[in-house]
DNA sequence: TAGATAAGTTACCAAACGGTCACTTTTGCA
DNA sequence: TGCAAAAGTGACCGTTTGGTAACTTATCTA
């Protein structure tokens, strides 16, 4: 009726392929996310209202659509300032590791990556090895460095030990937990996850018998 | 072929269906944290070397076995005895949380057990749900109490804060996340689970800055 | 040792599943 | 406006899957 002169009118019922493609993929994120790997393409289909056979004239295969999930999942959700964040010395390391979380939290923290993430971390298809291996070389081994330095250790260039990486791991497990039990226990988070994640890093840095560890 | 008279062949061919039922769920177990819920019925069951119609006369169907895997792998794992531990007042909190966390890393932090979980997690049976609400009544608020009794504030009984709930969520989380890497994750975990707990109950009641938080 | 009963097997079913193909409809453009 | 290319459809295929039933084999017991 009106003239489709470049308002939104969804005037077409076909989807140009490229369109259509970003459409499954943001839908199947959502889908798997919610009943896994081995939800089927069919029931994917039929959120999108359409017949699955779309899906493989897009897609050559289901794992090819999981592979494209996982792009747009992972790796689209890392902020390589972070790397540099870690290292900024002008500041306390607690402040870098407080800022770093808080961001970190606000890209990762939701739905569709924790549990996608969880996901194929049980099924290892090698991926959930691959990004971790990037929280340690980015995240944890410089912070373990810079605790060093910090606290005013002397010491060379070594490579941080074994106890000194568990140190760190531990505050990434304390706050991953935090989108772990919202997303995957469904247990129900009353408070702010940033002011849980402050108050995490918080207590990482001074320990719970310091008096009040929180605001 | 010549006949196997067995002199040395396995005597009974067929079990007694108390003794099948229990290889059945002990096998059930291992399998599904390996492959997941969606593994069939008749990989189980060729693992076992019988037919997988062995296993429907012995459950009714795989949801049937799947709720006896759960019981088998949950319920009887959890200590009563940590209940009271966490109130033993002639002992710091520090004492009494790395014994349990120490204890309840050795029970709980294996292959099997910690898959399992996670997997039903993302499921949602409502089976984490019931499991965690018992690690929060039975250990995260007590020991919260515990902490602002030792921390020597004065308080009555008014029940603890989110925020103080929280900060034991994170205690337990960094915890846990050891289990996770291990077992889900799949990452090497070089230094030994054990001393690993107790480096992380440490930091968490030392904090970070205190100098050498580990032996 | 006979025969009842329990344990296990084979063959089968119906639904679900990933994937394909011939066909129809929509759409861009000469 | 006509038509070829692109997008979408429905019917179909072969395999997998949970589950069943009729049969065979092992085991217990009178």
């Amino acid at each position: 009726m009106t003239s489709d002169t470049g308002t939104k009118a969804p005037r077409r019922k076909n989807m140009r392929a490229e369109e259509r493609e970003k459409l499954i993929v943001t839908e199947a994120v959502r889908f798997f996310a919610e009943s896994g790997f081995e939800g089927q393409t069919r029931e994917l289909a039929k959120r999108m209202g359409v017949s699955h056979a779309v899906i493989y004239r897009h897609f050559e295969s289901k794992d090819a659509l999981i592979e494209r999930v996982y792009d747009h999942v992972y790796l689209k959700r890392w902020n390589p300032e972070w790397e540099s964040l870690v290292l900024e010395r002008n500041r306390t390391l607690r402040e870098r590791l407080t800022q770093f979380y808080v961001e970190y939290a606000e890209r990762v923290f939701d739905y569709d990556w924790v549990r996608i993430f969880v996901s194929s971390g049980l099924k290892s298809y090698g991926l959930t090895e691959r990004y971790l291996d990037i929280v340690r070389n980015k995240i944890i081994e410089p912070a373990a460095m810079e605790l060093r330095r910090e606290r005013g250790e002397v010491n060379p260039s070594a490579p941080p030990g074994s106890d000194e990486l568990e140190l760190f791991w531990g505050l990434h497990g304390a706050v991953f937990y935090i989108a772990i039990r919202k997303f995957v226990y469904n247990m129900p988070i009353e408070i702010d996850v940033e002011e849980a994640v402050r108050a995490t890093v918080s207590n990482f840095f001074d320990g719970a018998l310091d008096g009040r560890s929180k605001r």
